[in-house]
DNA sequence: TAGTAATTTCAGTAATTACTGAAACTTAAA
DNA sequence: TTTAAGTTTCAGTAATTACTGAAATTACTA
């Protein structure tokens, strides 16, 4: 591995954490190479830095893209293809989030519509039916949040994270508002 | 396997997207299996509905217990030691995050902190001290964000998440109520 | 504290997933 | 077209992870 040791570290790190994150040993180095790198990085540069093969490589790269971590440039004059990570931090982390919905919660919430809809429902089935209701609705109610959250502009929703909690207190006040501007309450 | 339809489903799928979630079959199905039951089970009943052997239940519910998703009971004159998944709810959504949290989020944390502190930064190093000092920002952030909404009660974060984006709504009249009420503006 | 029911550990095997190198395919310039 | 650089696919192999059954351990009962 042809690295400075800053950016060793930061890879071999993407490289362990991998398997917890649902991604191979290659695409984690690959991404965290591709993070830190200031210009767009060819298949062959990323063979050298890492030492994995070309087709491994290859793979990896066809997997990030899956994802859409990353991007396709090119560079004129140069036929090959030359990837980077989106320099926008928080349209990683929509990104991030908006896969990890796709790929491990809505699968779950379709197979929870279809066996509630497709399944019968007599005694023996209540208890069943109730806890995949509850679950359904818990899911939907989390789904519906993030998406409105997913829509709104970044620098508001760094406003309303960076208040934390204390959102809440807003929440509070909105009734003493209504009250004082003549609106409906709640 | 020994179940009823509407159950079998339920437990296969959990099986299937176990891959995903960072577990495996077993773990997968045993969970869906405990969050289905309406009392609690023992090992023995899990391998006679599940299929599998004595030895993977263990391990399966060794494992659930590691990340909190599973309760151990006891029955009065019953020495086997009986399982059951958190009734609420909503304490399953938070063991899950927060499990999350401390094993895909917090050593990714860690490290950025002694990359940051430990390795020099000289003007060879300061572009990708700059990028792993934004991803710590970022993380550092979020997590900030989180954790304030772990320990808000139940019912309020409720109460927020069904209001969704109209929250940043509260956010525009905080300055007006301010004025009125003379408020600091923020 | 001996006997036994219940549970866990562990070594071996099965199954799955990751990785490589060679061959096939694609694309663009000559 | 032909040629060649660049990329992907794929079959075989390596590495990892999951699972089993037997043996060891634990913990309750008498």
């Amino acid at each position: 591995m042809n690295l400075r040791s800053i950016e060793q570290a930061f890879v071999l790190h993407f490289g362990e954490m991998g398997s917890r994150w649902g991604i191979n040993r290659t695409v984690g180095q690959i991404y965290a190479l591709l993070y830190l790198s200031p210009e767009p990085l060819n298949a062959d540069d990323i063979c050298e830095k890492l030492g994995f093969s070309r087709s491994n490589v290859s793979m990896g790269l066809k997997e990030l893209d899956a994802w859409e971590l990353i991007q396709m440039k090119h560079i004129p004059n140069d036929r090959r293809d030359y990837y980077t990570t989106p320099d926008e931090i928080w349209q990683i982390v929509r990104t991030l989030i908006e896969q990890r919905r796709k790929r491990e919660i809505e699968p779950t919430l379709t197979m929870l519509r279809d066996v509630l809809l497709e399944t019968p429902n007599g005694p023996e089935e209540e208890y069943a039916h109730g806890k995949m209701q509850e679950m359904h609705d818990l899911i939907d109610m989390l789904t519906d949040w993030y998406q409105d959250m997913q829509k709104m502009e970044t620098e508001r929703l760094v406003h309303l994270l960076k208040m934390g909690a204390k959102v809440y207190k807003l929440y509070e006040m909105k009734d003493k508002l209504s009250v004082i501007s003549g609106g409906k309450k709640a």
